[in-house]
DNA sequence: GACGCTGTTGATCACCTGGTCAACAGGGAT
DNA sequence: ATCCCTGTTGACCAGGTGATCAACAGCGTC
């Protein structure tokens, strides 16, 4: 006596639910903040009865901790994609537009929330070191591969690519709140980074 | 009846209550973030009851956003006393150095905090607004003297402003979570900005 | 010394959080 | 067709949040 009305309950494989619950993580976050990413609500989205997501993560705090990381996962690898060929300095150009795109607001409110659960929640803190490494790690590849081509000076790539993370992340963490999004503080970001591998003599 | 033991209820004037909720809210502020200024804990620290506390601020929302920008205007202030006198190089460098002391730690916490939280709190995201401009004035004005005093180049002196802030929040987030302390950083970012108005030649 | 203004309280509400556990039920194995 | 493994549920719990309101009680005023 199944109507289309009554709600048949799916059962699905432990590999299917748990990718479904990821999912729903993932797009809460980027809607609401990672702070919103709450067993209630992920069991919402999925249409699934809250105990079911303790069931499958047993703890929140790593279901926030996975959202994290996969969401910022995913961004790295596509700005990783997107700067891919080209020269050193393109592919520094390339990435500050992509990570100050005022598209990416929903990443950088997770990044903020991260920052701030992170001090309550160990497992996203460590998530957060792994892809804050994970991206200086990229920039510092790019910038040292500029120095080997002879197309960057001999500077320290570390400090580059620490310099230009941190950057980001604070102006973007500004536009959170302020929203000061005009283009042209992209390139205000590029001339600067650019005069620090040596680019533009003065 | 009044033994040494009994509470006595201490009726205090508007004015001094008011101002002991505001010291007490900024002291959990500091020790644990503005997520944990709450009505409850705000009324345990002052020795009162929570009603109290809704009764002098009417909203838990203002009160963190009052609290906020109380603890960020005072170091503000006390930044701004700090580096009054010398050449604006001088004074650029003791800016560096005390927005990225360790010791600062709690502060930056408490920016963190209102960040995220300011995505859900309109009084304290305008306070987040306010104090984030009061900041950048401040280094604007400084770099505005160096350029007068022809001690830097003709550079835009709002763009290394929103340079320097965005690049101490960014780094002190990532402190938050990552704790990269070594004195060198400050030195980094000094010499970065120096370049940036026109010292240190290439 | 009694009065009354006003600072203060306790009880209570509605709502949210994460987590636990016995019991239910789909659907593949037999 | 039946069994039973296991995904799934509902009913809870303890704890936290902000907010409201009638009632209480200092303490200055008269």
């Amino acid at each position: 006596m199944e109507t289309a009305a009554s709600r048949r309950i799916e059962r699905k494989t432990r590999e299917e639910r748990a990718a479904e619950i990821l999912t729903a993580a993932r797009s809460i976050a980027l809607e609401d903040g990672l702070v919103a990413v709450t067993q209630r609500a992920v069991a919402a989205r999925v249409g699934v009865a809250p105990a079911l997501i303790t069931h499958y993560r047993s703890s929140m705090e790593h279901l926030v901790a996975d959202t994290f990381g996969a969401l910022v996962g995913a961004e790295l690898r596509q700005v990783q994609d997107a700067t891919r060929s080209g020269s050193a300095r393109q592919r520094l150009q390339g990435l500050v537009r992509a990570a100050l795109d005022p598209a990416r607001d929903d990443v950088t409110a997770v990044w903020v929330d991260a920052w701030s659960l992170g001090r309550r929640n160990p497992a996203l803190a460590a998530a957060v070191r792994e892809q804050a490494d994970a991206w200086r790690g990229h920039v510092e590849a790019i910038v040292r591969e500029g120095i080997r081509a002879a197309e960057f000076a001999d500077v320290d790539a570390a400090d580059v690519a620490w310099l230009l993370i941190g950057l980001v992340d604070g102006l973007n963490a500004q536009s959170v709140v302020h929203d000061r999004h005009d283009p042209a503080s992209a390139e205000v970001v590029i001339a600067a980074i650019e005069r620090e591998v040596g680019l533009h003599g003065t």
